[in-house]
DNA sequence: AAGCTAATGCAATTGATTTGCATCCCTGTT
DNA sequence: AACAGGGATGCAAATCAATTGCATTAGCTT
């Protein structure tokens, strides 16, 4: 198999789950296997990048399941820190599968024309978050930081 | 008339722009100056902290006009640059009104329970947003970047 | 195999935001 | 000051993402 994901840029994770470590955390959580559950977390798998509830509706190949089933059960994974959402500020939200212990905090830089996504290895914000806190007397902060521009093939496109 | 925005607790911006300051802006750029749009710039001038649409709606002290007016108007308003719309990732837009001149560039530290909001001055240098357009080649880049915590009020409340 | 519950399918609902359309009223013009 | 043209408004209906109520199904424990 060639790339999996050649709609995006970013190098991928090296570790692909198996999808027997991932319905083991399920059961560890006391949740059932279910094959809606096995068929999302199959292409969550295979696709480490930001996808929409309706990409991953679309990619459950074969298997049918009703778009309210994924829409809770990408809840139930968030909630289970199996999966993080991300928000590109188009309405709309995008869930990546996390790894094992990683809490998954990273950014992205996103095309906003065609949507290619870029991770972003770097966390600016991260001492900038200690300072605000000490401030401003707030606790457990958090940020959610996301980049925007237009990524070079689109710049080609566009100069044509 | 005391403090008008009892409910944040960031410094106000000192410049509270006139109406015929902002109807002036709206004559140059060939808008009519209609009752709604007097009624909301009014709105807007008075509560310098992000508004959701229908904040500002339901503001509108005595003059009436349809939710649907307002959101067409925030929309002609941020065209125009006159005002600037926050994304806090709960699925409603905020928006804040601009100085003219300034591009509104500010980030927000939001309590996640009561919905305080401080303004944050800070913002880490633009010489990193120019290196990961470097690194990925990418233009025109942006950001948007929100924090999220607990207010010392909540803090409090949540001890008792 | 039985029973308890979570999980699912389906349809309806919510909430933010947008849009079609007829009417209205700013504005520049006569 | 009346007039005409087009933007702006009101109202209702439509979109779109996401959630939820409810009856039914199907994992999982015993």
């Amino acid at each position: 198999m060639k790339d999996p994901c050649p709609q995006h840029a970013h190098r991928h994770r090296l570790i692909q789950p198996a999808l027997n470590e991932l319905t083991d955390q399920l059961r560890r959580n006391a949740r059932k296997i279910t094959a809606p559950r096995q068929a999302i977390l199959n292409v969550l798998r295979r696709h480490q990048h930001p996808l929409t509830i309706r990409e991953i509706h679309a990619a459950l190949s074969g298997f049918e399941c009703d778009l309210a089933t994924v829409y809770r059960n990408l809840n139930t994974l968030e909630e289970m820190g199996m999966v993080r959402r991300f928000d590109f500020g188009d309405g709309t939200a995008r869930f990546e599968l996390l790894i094992e212990g990683d809490d998954g905090h990273h950014h992205h830089l996103v095309c906003t024309q065609c949507s290619t996504v870029v991770e972003i290895e770097d966390c600016f914000p991260a001492e900038l978050e200690a300072a605000l806190a000490r401030r401003h007397g707030f606790k457990h902060i958090s940020h959610k930081l996301e980049f925007f521009g237009i990524c070079p093939k689109c710049q080609e496109r566009g100069r044509s």
